[in-house]
DNA sequence: ATTACTATATGATTTAGATCATAAAACCGG
DNA sequence: CCGGTTTTATGATCTAAATCATATAGTAAT
Protein backbone atom coordinates (compact mmCIF):
# COMPACT_ATOMS: atom_id res chain seq x y z
CA UNK A 1 0.00 0.00 0.00
CA UNK A 2 2.72 2.47 1.02
CA UNK A 3 5.41 3.36 -1.49
CA UNK A 4 7.96 2.32 1.14
CA UNK A 5 6.99 0.55 4.39
CA UNK A 6 7.43 2.95 7.30
CA UNK A 7 9.53 0.44 9.26
CA UNK A 8 11.98 0.28 6.40
CA UNK A 9 12.10 4.06 6.18
CA UNK A 10 12.81 4.20 9.91
CA UNK A 11 15.61 1.66 9.50
CA UNK A 12 17.26 3.99 7.03
CA UNK A 13 16.94 6.94 9.37
CA UNK A 14 13.62 8.59 8.47
CA UNK A 15 11.99 11.03 10.88
CA UNK A 16 8.34 11.85 11.22
CA UNK A 17 7.33 15.49 11.13
CA UNK A 18 4.03 17.23 11.65
CA UNK A 19 2.58 19.80 9.30
CA UNK A 20 -0.41 22.03 9.98
CA UNK A 21 -3.08 22.75 7.41
CA UNK A 22 -1.86 25.27 4.81
CA UNK A 23 1.74 25.01 5.98
CA UNK A 24 4.45 24.78 3.31
CA UNK A 25 6.79 21.80 3.32
CA UNK A 26 9.01 23.04 0.52
CA UNK A 27 8.87 25.80 -2.06
CA UNK A 28 9.10 25.92 -5.83
CA UNK A 29 12.60 26.49 -7.25
CA UNK A 30 14.42 25.28 -4.14
CA UNK A 31 16.74 22.28 -4.03
CA UNK A 32 15.49 18.83 -3.04
CA UNK A 33 17.25 17.27 -0.05
CA UNK A 34 14.72 14.75 1.21
CA UNK A 35 12.40 11.98 0.25
CA UNK A 36 8.88 12.57 1.62
CA UNK A 37 6.05 10.15 2.22
CA UNK A 38 2.66 10.99 3.67
CA UNK A 39 1.91 9.11 6.87
CA UNK A 40 -1.33 10.92 7.68
CA UNK A 41 -3.35 13.69 6.04
CA UNK A 42 -3.09 15.12 2.52
CA UNK A 43 -0.41 17.15 0.78
CA UNK A 44 -0.83 19.00 -2.50
CA UNK A 45 1.80 20.00 -5.03
CA UNK A 46 0.71 23.41 -6.21
CA UNK A 47 1.77 26.38 -8.30
CA UNK A 48 0.63 29.96 -7.94
CA UNK A 49 0.59 32.51 -10.72
CA UNK A 50 1.24 36.24 -10.24
CA UNK A 51 -2.25 37.00 -8.99
CA UNK A 52 -2.42 34.12 -6.58
CA UNK A 53 -4.41 31.81 -8.76
CA UNK A 54 -3.40 28.26 -7.94
CA UNK A 55 -3.02 25.13 -9.98
CA UNK A 56 -2.87 21.77 -8.21
CA UNK A 57 -0.44 19.37 -9.88
CA UNK A 58 -1.12 16.50 -7.53
CA UNK A 59 -2.80 15.42 -4.31
CA UNK A 60 -1.06 12.89 -2.08
CA UNK A 61 -2.52 11.01 0.84
CA UNK A 62 -1.42 8.39 3.37
CA UNK A 63 1.13 5.98 1.91
CA UNK A 64 1.91 8.10 -1.12
CA UNK A 65 5.24 9.77 -1.75
CA UNK A 66 5.75 13.07 -3.53
CA UNK A 67 8.50 15.40 -4.61
CA UNK A 68 10.87 12.63 -5.75
CA UNK A 69 11.30 13.65 -9.41
CA UNK A 70 13.75 16.40 -8.42
CA UNK A 71 15.79 13.76 -6.58
CA UNK A 72 15.91 11.45 -9.59
CA UNK A 73 16.21 14.13 -12.22
CA UNK A 74 18.47 16.63 -10.47
CA UNK A 75 16.44 19.80 -10.89
CA UNK A 76 14.85 22.23 -8.44
CA UNK A 77 11.29 21.73 -7.22
CA UNK A 78 8.90 22.68 -10.01
CA UNK A 79 6.10 23.42 -7.50
CA UNK A 80 5.29 24.02 -3.84
CA UNK A 81 4.25 21.33 -1.36
CA UNK A 82 1.46 22.46 0.95
CA UNK A 83 -0.59 20.62 3.59
CA UNK A 84 -4.26 20.42 2.61
CA UNK A 85 -5.07 19.33 6.17
CA UNK A 86 -3.03 18.58 9.29
CA UNK A 87 -0.41 16.00 8.31
CA UNK A 88 2.29 13.66 9.45
CA UNK A 89 5.11 13.18 6.97
CA UNK A 90 8.02 10.74 6.87
CA UNK A 91 11.20 12.52 5.88
CA UNK A 92 14.32 10.71 4.70
CA UNK A 93 17.59 12.40 3.66
CA UNK A 94 18.35 12.06 -0.05
CA UNK A 95 21.49 9.93 0.31
CA UNK A 96 19.77 7.47 2.64
CA UNK A 97 16.92 7.27 0.15
CA UNK A 98 19.27 6.25 -2.64
CA UNK A 99 20.96 3.71 -0.38
CA UNK A 100 17.54 2.28 0.42
CA UNK A 101 16.77 2.01 -3.31
CA UNK A 102 20.04 0.26 -4.07
CA UNK A 103 19.27 -2.28 -1.38
CA UNK A 104 15.69 -2.83 -2.58
CA UNK A 105 15.41 -3.39 -6.29
CA UNK A 106 11.68 -4.05 -6.10
CA UNK A 107 11.09 -0.62 -4.57
CA UNK A 108 13.22 0.99 -7.22
CA UNK A 109 10.95 -0.62 -9.81
CA UNK A 110 7.92 0.61 -7.93
CA UNK A 111 9.06 4.18 -8.46
CA UNK A 112 9.29 3.61 -12.19
CA UNK A 113 5.74 2.43 -12.03
CA UNK A 114 4.62 5.35 -9.87
CA UNK A 115 6.30 8.00 -12.03
CA UNK A 116 4.70 6.46 -15.10
CA UNK A 117 1.30 6.75 -13.50
CA UNK A 118 1.86 10.35 -12.66
CA UNK A 119 2.84 11.02 -16.26
CA UNK A 120 -0.37 9.41 -17.29
CA UNK A 121 -2.34 11.70 -15.00
CA UNK A 122 -0.52 14.84 -16.10
CA UNK A 123 -0.83 13.98 -19.77
CA UNK A 124 -4.52 13.40 -19.34
CA UNK A 125 -5.13 16.65 -17.48
CA UNK A 126 -2.93 18.51 -19.94
CA UNK A 127 -4.93 17.27 -22.92
CA UNK A 128 -8.11 18.22 -21.12
CA UNK A 129 -7.06 21.67 -20.00
CA UNK A 130 -5.74 22.50 -23.45
CA UNK A 131 -8.74 21.48 -25.52
CA UNK A 132 -11.88 20.52 -23.64
CA UNK A 133 -14.76 22.50 -22.13
CA UNK A 134 -15.51 22.48 -18.35
CA UNK A 135 -17.95 19.61 -18.35
CA UNK A 136 -15.57 17.25 -20.11
CA UNK A 137 -12.64 18.24 -17.90
CA UNK A 138 -14.56 17.63 -14.70
CA UNK A 139 -15.96 14.30 -15.86
CA UNK A 140 -12.55 13.08 -17.00
CA UNK A 141 -10.99 14.01 -13.68
CA UNK A 142 -13.79 12.41 -11.67
CA UNK A 143 -13.68 9.20 -13.68
CA UNK A 144 -9.92 9.01 -13.29
CA UNK A 145 -10.18 9.50 -9.54
CA UNK A 146 -12.74 6.72 -9.31
CA UNK A 147 -10.65 4.40 -11.49
CA UNK A 148 -7.72 4.92 -9.12
CA UNK A 149 -9.74 3.63 -6.15
CA UNK A 150 -9.00 0.02 -5.21
CA UNK A 151 -12.61 -0.85 -4.43
CA UNK A 152 -14.96 -0.13 -7.28
CA UNK A 153 -18.07 0.66 -5.25
CA UNK A 154 -19.71 4.05 -5.05
CA UNK A 155 -17.00 6.67 -4.87
CA UNK A 156 -17.48 10.11 -3.35
CA UNK A 157 -15.16 12.74 -4.81
CA UNK A 158 -13.46 14.11 -1.71
CA UNK A 159 -12.68 17.56 -3.10
CA UNK A 160 -14.29 20.97 -2.81
CA UNK A 161 -15.43 22.87 -5.89
CA UNK A 162 -12.45 25.15 -5.41
CA UNK A 163 -10.03 22.21 -5.40
CA UNK A 164 -11.64 20.71 -8.49
CA UNK A 165 -11.27 24.11 -10.14
CA UNK A 166 -7.59 24.24 -9.17
CA UNK A 167 -7.06 20.75 -10.59
CA UNK A 168 -8.78 21.46 -13.92
CA UNK A 169 -7.67 25.02 -14.58
CA UNK A 170 -11.17 26.43 -14.16
CA UNK A 171 -12.70 29.04 -11.82
CA UNK A 172 -14.82 28.04 -8.82
CA UNK A 173 -17.93 29.65 -10.25
CA UNK A 174 -17.53 27.70 -13.46
CA UNK A 175 -17.13 24.42 -11.58
CA UNK A 176 -20.15 25.19 -9.38
CA UNK A 177 -22.32 26.06 -12.36
CA UNK A 178 -21.11 23.10 -14.43
CA UNK A 179 -21.67 20.58 -11.66
CA UNK A 180 -25.12 21.96 -10.96
CA UNK A 181 -26.01 21.79 -14.63
CA UNK A 182 -24.72 18.22 -14.96
CA UNK A 183 -26.74 17.18 -11.94
CA UNK A 184 -29.90 18.71 -13.36
CA UNK A 185 -29.29 16.89 -16.63
CA UNK A 186 -28.80 13.65 -14.73
CA UNK A 187 -25.18 13.26 -15.85
CA UNK A 188 -23.89 12.99 -12.30
CA UNK A 189 -25.28 12.34 -8.84
CA UNK A 190 -24.63 14.46 -5.75
CA UNK A 191 -24.77 13.47 -2.11
CA UNK A 192 -24.59 16.42 0.27
CA UNK A 193 -22.90 18.48 -2.43
CA UNK A 194 -20.24 15.92 -3.22
CA UNK A 195 -20.11 14.12 -6.55
CA UNK A 196 -20.80 10.40 -6.21
CA UNK A 197 -19.82 7.95 -8.96
CA UNK B 1 23.41 10.23 -25.65
CA UNK B 2 20.91 7.53 -26.58
CA UNK B 3 18.64 6.15 -23.89
CA UNK B 4 19.91 2.69 -24.82
CA UNK B 5 22.86 2.11 -27.19
CA UNK B 6 21.57 0.71 -30.48
CA UNK B 7 24.04 -2.18 -30.41
CA UNK B 8 22.64 -3.27 -27.07
CA UNK B 9 19.11 -2.99 -28.40
CA UNK B 10 20.09 -5.16 -31.35
CA UNK B 11 21.62 -7.71 -29.00
CA UNK B 12 18.28 -8.06 -27.29
CA UNK B 13 16.45 -8.46 -30.57
CA UNK B 14 15.43 -4.98 -31.63
CA UNK B 15 14.38 -4.27 -35.22
CA UNK B 16 14.59 -1.04 -37.10
CA UNK B 17 11.45 0.20 -38.81
CA UNK B 18 10.79 3.14 -41.11
CA UNK B 19 7.97 5.60 -40.65
CA UNK B 20 6.86 8.22 -43.16
CA UNK B 21 5.93 11.75 -42.19
CA UNK B 22 2.46 11.87 -40.57
CA UNK B 23 2.29 8.11 -40.24
CA UNK B 24 0.96 6.67 -36.96
CA UNK B 25 3.15 4.32 -34.95
CA UNK B 26 0.56 3.52 -32.31
CA UNK B 27 -2.82 4.91 -31.28
CA UNK B 28 -4.27 6.23 -28.04
CA UNK B 29 -6.05 3.65 -25.86
CA UNK B 30 -4.30 0.65 -27.41
CA UNK B 31 -2.07 -1.73 -25.50
CA UNK B 32 1.71 -1.26 -25.36
CA UNK B 33 3.76 -4.18 -26.65
CA UNK B 34 7.06 -2.58 -27.58
CA UNK B 35 9.78 -0.27 -26.44
CA UNK B 36 10.50 2.41 -29.04
CA UNK B 37 13.56 4.57 -29.56
CA UNK B 38 14.06 7.14 -32.29
CA UNK B 39 17.03 6.39 -34.50
CA UNK B 40 16.42 9.15 -37.03
CA UNK B 41 13.78 11.84 -37.43
CA UNK B 42 11.22 13.16 -34.94
CA UNK B 43 8.16 11.58 -33.38
CA UNK B 44 5.43 13.41 -31.50
CA UNK B 45 3.06 12.12 -28.85
CA UNK B 46 -0.19 13.84 -29.59
CA UNK B 47 -3.88 13.95 -28.67
CA UNK B 48 -6.75 15.10 -30.81
CA UNK B 49 -10.03 16.45 -29.49
CA UNK B 50 -13.43 15.95 -31.17
CA UNK B 51 -12.90 18.67 -33.76
CA UNK B 52 -9.39 17.63 -34.67
CA UNK B 53 -7.56 20.17 -32.62
CA UNK B 54 -4.28 18.65 -31.51
CA UNK B 55 -2.22 18.91 -28.38
CA UNK B 56 1.41 17.79 -28.48
CA UNK B 57 2.48 16.06 -25.26
CA UNK B 58 6.06 15.53 -26.31
CA UNK B 59 8.54 15.68 -29.19
CA UNK B 60 11.20 13.01 -29.45
CA UNK B 61 14.26 13.00 -31.66
CA UNK B 62 17.26 10.78 -32.38
CA UNK B 63 18.38 8.88 -29.29
CA UNK B 64 15.23 9.53 -27.32
CA UNK B 65 12.73 6.90 -26.30
CA UNK B 66 9.00 7.39 -25.94
CA UNK B 67 5.86 5.51 -25.02
CA UNK B 68 7.48 3.58 -22.14
CA UNK B 69 5.21 4.75 -19.30
CA UNK B 70 2.46 2.32 -20.40
CA UNK B 71 5.05 -0.48 -20.21
CA UNK B 72 6.11 0.46 -16.69
CA UNK B 73 2.68 1.46 -15.43
CA UNK B 74 0.50 -1.14 -17.15
CA UNK B 75 -2.07 1.10 -18.75
CA UNK B 76 -3.09 1.77 -22.37
CA UNK B 77 -1.40 4.47 -24.42
CA UNK B 78 -2.68 7.85 -23.28
CA UNK B 79 -1.87 9.44 -26.66
CA UNK B 80 -0.98 8.74 -30.29
CA UNK B 81 2.55 8.49 -31.67
CA UNK B 82 2.96 10.19 -35.04
CA UNK B 83 6.01 10.85 -37.23
CA UNK B 84 6.67 14.58 -37.59
CA UNK B 85 9.09 13.81 -40.43
CA UNK B 86 10.37 10.63 -42.06
CA UNK B 87 11.78 8.45 -39.30
CA UNK B 88 13.70 5.35 -38.39
CA UNK B 89 12.63 3.74 -35.13
CA UNK B 90 14.16 0.94 -33.06
CA UNK B 91 11.49 -1.42 -31.84
CA UNK B 92 12.02 -3.94 -29.05
CA UNK B 93 9.37 -6.36 -27.72
CA UNK B 94 8.24 -5.58 -24.18
CA UNK B 95 9.59 -8.73 -22.54
CA UNK B 96 13.02 -8.30 -24.11
CA UNK B 97 13.00 -4.71 -22.91
CA UNK B 98 12.45 -5.79 -19.32
CA UNK B 99 15.17 -8.44 -19.64
CA UNK B 100 17.51 -5.75 -20.91
CA UNK B 101 16.66 -3.56 -17.92
CA UNK B 102 17.25 -6.35 -15.44
CA UNK B 103 20.66 -6.94 -16.93
CA UNK B 104 21.56 -3.24 -16.93
CA UNK B 105 20.86 -1.54 -13.66
CA UNK B 106 22.37 1.76 -14.83
CA UNK B 107 19.90 1.92 -17.71
CA UNK B 108 17.04 1.16 -15.39
CA UNK B 109 18.13 4.16 -13.33
CA UNK B 110 18.35 6.26 -16.44
CA UNK B 111 14.66 5.73 -17.06
CA UNK B 112 13.85 6.97 -13.58
CA UNK B 113 15.78 10.06 -14.46
CA UNK B 114 14.11 10.41 -17.83
CA UNK B 115 10.58 9.95 -16.52
CA UNK B 116 11.30 12.54 -13.84
CA UNK B 117 12.36 15.01 -16.46
CA UNK B 118 9.23 14.43 -18.45
CA UNK B 119 7.16 15.02 -15.34
CA UNK B 120 9.00 18.27 -14.92
CA UNK B 121 8.14 19.30 -18.46
CA UNK B 122 4.50 18.32 -18.17
CA UNK B 123 4.10 20.03 -14.81
CA UNK B 124 5.62 23.19 -16.21
CA UNK B 125 3.41 23.24 -19.30
CA UNK B 126 0.37 22.36 -17.23
CA UNK B 127 0.93 25.29 -14.89
CA UNK B 128 1.41 27.54 -17.91
CA UNK B 129 -1.59 26.38 -19.88
CA UNK B 130 -3.82 26.65 -16.84
CA UNK B 131 -2.93 30.13 -15.69
CA UNK B 132 -0.72 32.16 -17.99
CA UNK B 133 -1.32 34.32 -21.06
CA UNK B 134 0.12 33.45 -24.49
CA UNK B 135 3.31 35.49 -24.20
CA UNK B 136 4.31 33.85 -20.92
CA UNK B 137 3.51 30.37 -22.20
CA UNK B 138 5.60 30.77 -25.31
CA UNK B 139 8.55 32.28 -23.46
CA UNK B 140 8.49 29.56 -20.83
CA UNK B 141 8.45 26.85 -23.48
CA UNK B 142 11.21 28.47 -25.51
CA UNK B 143 13.41 28.95 -22.45
CA UNK B 144 12.89 25.37 -21.43
CA UNK B 145 13.80 24.11 -24.88
CA UNK B 146 16.97 26.15 -24.84
CA UNK B 147 17.86 24.97 -21.33
CA UNK B 148 17.58 21.38 -22.53
CA UNK B 149 20.20 21.93 -25.21
CA UNK B 150 23.65 20.64 -24.29
CA UNK B 151 25.52 23.54 -25.85
CA UNK B 152 24.40 26.89 -24.54
CA UNK B 153 25.07 28.94 -27.65
CA UNK B 154 22.44 30.60 -29.76
CA UNK B 155 19.52 28.24 -30.05
CA UNK B 156 17.02 28.31 -32.89
CA UNK B 157 13.60 26.99 -31.93
CA UNK B 158 13.03 24.26 -34.52
CA UNK B 159 9.23 24.37 -34.48
CA UNK B 160 6.60 25.97 -36.66
CA UNK B 161 4.04 28.40 -35.22
CA UNK B 162 1.47 25.63 -35.52
CA UNK B 163 3.59 23.21 -33.51
CA UNK B 164 4.28 25.83 -30.84
CA UNK B 165 0.52 26.41 -30.68
CA UNK B 166 -0.11 22.68 -30.28
CA UNK B 167 2.47 22.51 -27.48
CA UNK B 168 1.07 25.46 -25.53
CA UNK B 169 -2.64 24.99 -26.03
CA UNK B 170 -2.99 28.12 -28.18
CA UNK B 171 -4.22 28.72 -31.74
CA UNK B 172 -1.81 29.39 -34.61
CA UNK B 173 -3.07 32.92 -35.12
CA UNK B 174 -2.49 33.71 -31.46
CA UNK B 175 1.05 32.34 -31.60
CA UNK B 176 1.80 34.26 -34.80
CA UNK B 177 0.47 37.53 -33.37
CA UNK B 178 2.18 37.04 -30.00
CA UNK B 179 5.56 36.23 -31.53
CA UNK B 180 5.31 39.20 -33.87
CA UNK B 181 4.40 41.49 -30.97
CA UNK B 182 7.26 40.20 -28.84
CA UNK B 183 9.70 40.74 -31.66
CA UNK B 184 8.53 44.31 -32.16
CA UNK B 185 8.93 44.95 -28.43
CA UNK B 186 12.44 43.48 -28.57
CA UNK B 187 11.58 40.62 -26.21
CA UNK B 188 12.74 37.99 -28.66
CA UNK B 189 14.83 37.79 -31.82
CA UNK B 190 13.83 36.11 -35.06
CA UNK B 191 16.01 34.68 -37.79
CA UNK B 192 14.10 33.80 -40.96
CA UNK B 193 10.90 33.52 -38.94
CA UNK B 194 12.37 31.20 -36.31
CA UNK B 195 12.85 32.32 -32.71
CA UNK B 196 16.52 32.52 -31.71
CA UNK B 197 17.55 32.57 -28.06
C1' DA C 1 10.37 28.93 -63.84
C1' DT C 2 5.90 27.23 -62.70
C1' DT C 3 3.07 24.78 -59.81
C1' DA C 4 1.58 23.20 -55.54
C1' DC C 5 1.83 23.22 -50.95
C1' DT C 6 2.90 24.85 -46.38
C1' DA C 7 3.72 28.53 -43.21
C1' DT C 8 3.06 33.12 -41.82
C1' DA C 9 0.27 37.26 -41.63
C1' DT C 10 -3.70 40.29 -40.42
C1' DG C 11 -8.27 42.18 -39.95
C1' DA C 12 -13.25 41.51 -38.18
C1' DT C 13 -16.34 39.14 -35.25
C1' DT C 14 -17.84 36.01 -31.75
C1' DT C 15 -18.03 33.64 -27.47
C1' DA C 16 -17.00 30.81 -23.51
C1' DG C 17 -15.53 31.37 -19.39
C1' DA C 18 -13.37 34.84 -16.26
C1' DT C 19 -14.37 38.42 -13.33
C1' DC C 20 -17.08 41.11 -10.17
C1' DA C 21 -20.55 41.39 -6.76
C1' DT C 22 -23.41 39.63 -3.41
C1' DA C 23 -25.93 36.16 -0.86
C1' DA C 24 -27.28 32.02 1.20
C1' DA C 25 -25.99 27.48 2.98
C1' DA C 26 -23.17 24.40 5.40
C1' DC C 27 -19.77 23.47 8.69
C1' DC C 28 -16.93 24.06 12.90
C1' DG C 29 -15.01 25.27 17.35
C1' DG C 30 -15.94 26.91 21.92
C1' DC D 1 -26.45 27.12 20.08
C1' DC D 2 -24.00 30.90 18.48
C1' DG D 3 -20.65 33.52 15.75
C1' DG D 4 -17.26 32.97 12.40
C1' DT D 5 -15.37 30.86 8.51
C1' DT D 6 -15.67 28.20 4.50
C1' DT D 7 -18.21 26.51 0.72
C1' DT D 8 -21.80 26.76 -2.54
C1' DA D 9 -24.84 29.57 -5.30
C1' DT D 10 -26.30 32.96 -8.92
C1' DG D 11 -26.80 37.03 -11.63
C1' DA D 12 -24.47 40.79 -14.59
C1' DT D 13 -20.65 42.28 -17.18
C1' DC D 14 -16.33 42.01 -19.50
C1' DT D 15 -12.50 40.43 -22.21
C1' DA D 16 -8.82 37.66 -24.10
C1' DA D 17 -8.33 34.54 -27.24
C1' DA D 18 -10.87 31.64 -30.52
C1' DT D 19 -12.92 31.65 -34.79
C1' DC D 20 -13.67 33.05 -39.45
C1' DA D 21 -12.06 34.86 -43.65
C1' DT D 22 -8.41 36.03 -46.80
C1' DA D 23 -4.03 37.12 -48.27
C1' DT D 24 0.80 36.92 -48.81
C1' DA D 25 5.24 34.91 -48.40
C1' DG D 26 8.24 30.90 -48.32
C1' DT D 27 9.66 26.29 -49.85
C1' DA D 28 9.99 22.07 -52.43
C1' DA D 29 9.33 19.38 -56.38
C1' DT D 30 9.14 18.89 -61.43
Amino acid sequence: MSMIPEELLTTFGARKIKLNKDEFLFAKDTEAHFYYQVSMGTVKMVNYNYDGQEFILGMFKAGQSFGEPPLFGHFPYPANAVAVEDCEICKLPRDNFFRLLEANFDIHRKFNHELSNRLRYKGMILSEVSSYPPEHRILTLVNYLKAMMPNQDLFTVPYTRQQLADMTGLRVETVIRTIKKMEQEGKIKLKSHKIVV
